[in-house]
DNA sequence: GGGGAAATTGACGTTTACGTCAACGTAAAG
DNA sequence: CTTTACGTTGACGTAAACGTCAATTTCCCC
């Protein structure tokens, strides 16, 4: 079949699963289990998954949230937040609400991350310090 | 023994493990497996366990860790960045430097935590606007 | 057409952070 | 003295988030 599917003019760039898994760090099979859990839907080459920039864009969102102590689930959740899927008023409106509820959440753990940084800091300032004056004596 | 035990003047607070339970909303199993994890480790009393101000402020961290995503294991370490245990200065390097780690994740942290909620205010706003519109037409 | 290299699908194992249940102690209340 | 409430120690159970095989398949290369 010589040159017979070049029907699309830029074709989406597009990724094999040990592509992403060594560009983020993380293994196939984690890929594999968000995939599982409904987190990454990829397109199918015959057998094999293909992925596309959507697909790299919700997986770095999916680490993000990951560094941030959110679970698999509450991701799962912030991920329909962002896409528009343009449902009735009144799921907007419950969308709305669950987004506002975690802003509440995430800004709780920004001042939870400001305290303990402070605290850090302030124990590295002492140790410092510390062996400033040992050495200076 | 009448009047025996009052030789404190101004006796510490103390707390029963319910006590704390309650106060920070987690289960006495919860209290008794940090201890198992040397999380803390409370006084006795006969057989019942005698939490006091050190024991309580460390539970206050130790829920302020997690909240931030961080494991047991992490918090144990960080907790002991936190007290003073005066040991050799080599020790004292090793935790400084222990220390300045957790604050480079802690700092990536809030990077993250940063980019999330702007990308979280966004799509609240695009919700916001577009019901907004709906309901002025 | 044989042999890698990369991918896939089960299936079971593992660690973390507790939950849950049983069996017991004990201390105050009625 | 019995009830009631709180506390304790095991011991086992469990959900989440993968790790780790094992057994194919598939594509590519010489």
């Amino acid at each position: 079949m010589p040159g017979s599917n070049n029907a699309e003019p830029t074709a989406e760039a597009t990724y094999t699963i040990s592509q992403l898994a060594a560009e983020f760090g993380i293994t196939a099979r984690a890929i594999r289990f968000y995939e599982d859990k409904k987190l990454l839907q990829p397109g199918r080459n015959g057998q094999n998954r293909v992925y596309g920039r959507r697909d790299r864009g919700r997986l770095q969102l999916i680490l993000r949230g990951k560094r941030v102590g959110f679970s698999l689930s509450d991701i799962s959740e912030m991920l329909d937040l962002y896409d528009p899927n343009d449902e009735g008023q009144e799921q907007m409106k419950l969308t709305l609400a669950k987004s506002r509820e975690r802003l509440a959440v995430l800004e709780q753990q920004r001042r939870d991350i400001d305290e303990v940084i402070d605290e850090l800091r302030d124990s590295c300032r002492q140790i410092s310090n510390f062996l400033d004056r040992q050495n200076n004596t």
